[in-house]
DNA sequence: ATGCATGAGCC
DNA sequence: GCTCATGCATA
C-alpha cells in the first residue's frame, strides 16, 4: 500500500478560493483559454491509424457505455463553477477535435446503428498527444548558480493583502510579463524554485506557507490558472523583493544540506489507455460516473483513476498557457 | 516540466 | 462527485 500522509503545510485561506470571479472580465479570456493547447494536436488523423484501438473503444462505446447513457445534459445547475464550464465545455468538446471532416470521413459503419454517445469514438487520433514537444533552447546555463538558503525573511511591507484593493487587476497580458520577470530575477539570484517555495513560508505572509517546486514552475510557465496566477503574484513579488534586498545586504551565503527520504509511486497509465482517455475526453469531458465506471473496467483501470484523469484533463483545459495572448 | 493524486470546500 | 490549488514522483 501506499504510504498516504496527508500533510498540508497550511490550509488554502478560503479568500483565495471562495469569492472566485468577482466580475472576471476574465469571461473573455477564459473563453480563449478553453481551447486545448495541444500544440502537437495536428498530424493527419487518418495518417497512422490504429484500428485495434478504435475498434476498441467503438466497441465499448457501443456495447457499454451507450446502453447506460443517460442523457447527461451540458450543465445540471448553475453553480459558479459550472458557469465557468458551460463556456469551456461546449466550444471545447469541438474544439479538442481534429478536423470537423473527421466526423464525416470515418471509415467503417458501426454494430449497432442504433446507439448512441460513445460511437463518435472512432475518429480519434491514435497518437495525436503522444508527441512531446521538445523543450525550448532555454540557457545554455553559461552561470553555474550557486545554491542560496535565500531566507529573504525580513521587514517586508507586504503589498499583498491590501485591505482595499479586492482585486489586483489580473490581466492576462501583465501576469505573463511578471512571470517572465520573476523567473528572470530568481535565476539572476542563482535561486531554485524549489528555493523559492521554501523560502515563502520565511515571509510569514498571512496564510501563506511555503510551496513546491511544482508550484513556482508552473507559475512561472504560466500553467496555472488565472485565478492561481493572480493570487501568487503579489506573494512571489514580495520573496522576490526582499530576496533581492537581502541579496544586497549579505551576497553570500552557506550551503543547504540535502536531506533526501521520500517514497510513493505515481501509477502510470499506458500509451493505449491514455490514448483512450483522451478519445472519450475530447467527446465527452465530464462522463457520468456510470461511464467512468465502463471505461475503467474496459481499459482495466482503477475507477477512481479515470475519475481523477479526467478531473486532471479537465483542469489543465483551464490553465492560462496559450490562452490569452491570441 | 509534467503526470497522477490529495484534500478542502461546495453542491 | 466536482472544482481548485498544490504536491510528490518521475520522465
Amino acid at each position: 500500500m501506499m504510504a498516504m500522509d496527508a500533510k498540508q503545510p497550511f490550509a488554502v485561506p478560503a479568500a483565495l478560493q471562495e469569492p472566485k470571479f468577482p466580475s472576471l472580465h476574465a469571461g473573455s479570456d477564459a473563453m480563449r483559454r478553453v481551447c486545448l493547447p495541444a500544440p502537437q494536436l495536428q498530424g493527419n488523423i487518418f495518417g497512422s491509424f490504429d484500428e485495434s484501438l478504435l475498434a476498441r473503444a467503438e466497441a465499448l462505446a457501443a456495447a457499454d457505455i451507450a446502453p447506460h447513457a443517460k442523457g447527461h445534459h451540458l450543465h445540471p445547475h448553475f453553480k459558479p463553477d459550472a458557469a465557468f464550464h458551460a463556456m469551456s465545455g461546449v466550444p471545447c468538446a469541438a474544439a479538442a477535435l481534429p478536423h470537423p471532416a473527421a466526423l464525416a470521413a470515418h471509415p467503417h459503419p458501426l454494430p449497432h446503428p442504433a446507439l448512441d454517445g460513445g460511437d463518435l469514438l472512432e475518429h480519434l487520433s491514435p497518437s495525436l498527444a503522444v508527441a512531446g514537444l521538445a523543450e525550448p533552447p532555454a540557457l545554455p546555463a553559461p552561470l553555474p548558480p550557486p545554491p542560496l538558503p535565500a531566507a529573504a525573511a525580513g521587514p517586508l511591507p507586504v503589498p499583498v493583502g491590501a485591505p482595499g484593493a479586492p482585486a489586483p487587476a489580473a490581466d492576462p497580458r501583465e501576469l505573463e510579463a511578471f512571470a517572465e520577470r520573476f523567473k528572470q530575477r530568481r535565476v539572476r539570484l542563482g535561486v531554485t524554485q524549489a528555493d523559492v517555495g521554501a523560502a515563502l513560508a520565511a515571509l510569514k505572509l498571512p496564510g501563506v506557507g511555503s510551496l513546491s517546486q511544482s508550484t513556482i514552475c508552473r507559475f512561472e510557465s504560466l500553467t496555472l490558472s488565472h485565478n492561481n496566477m493572480t493570487a501568487l503574484r503579489p506573494v512571489l513579488q514580495a520573496w522576490l523583493e526582499g530576496a533581492e534586498a537581502a541579496r544586497r545586504a549579505r551576497p553570500a551565503g552557506p550551503d543547504p544540506p540535502p536531506g533526501a527520504e521520500r517514497k510513493r509511486r505515481r501509477t502510470s497509465i499506458a500509451a493505449p489507455e491514455r490514448r483512450s482517455l483522451e478519445a472519450y475526453f475530447a467527446l465527452q469531458p465530464r462522463p457520468s460516473a456510470e461511464k467512468i465506471a465502463a471505461i475503467a473496467e474496459k481499459l482495466d483501470l482503477k475507477k477512481n483513476v479515470v475519475r481523477v484523469w479526467f478531473c486532471n484533463q479537465r483542469q489543465k483545459q483551464k490553465r492560462m498557457k496559450y490562452s490569452a495572448v491570441h
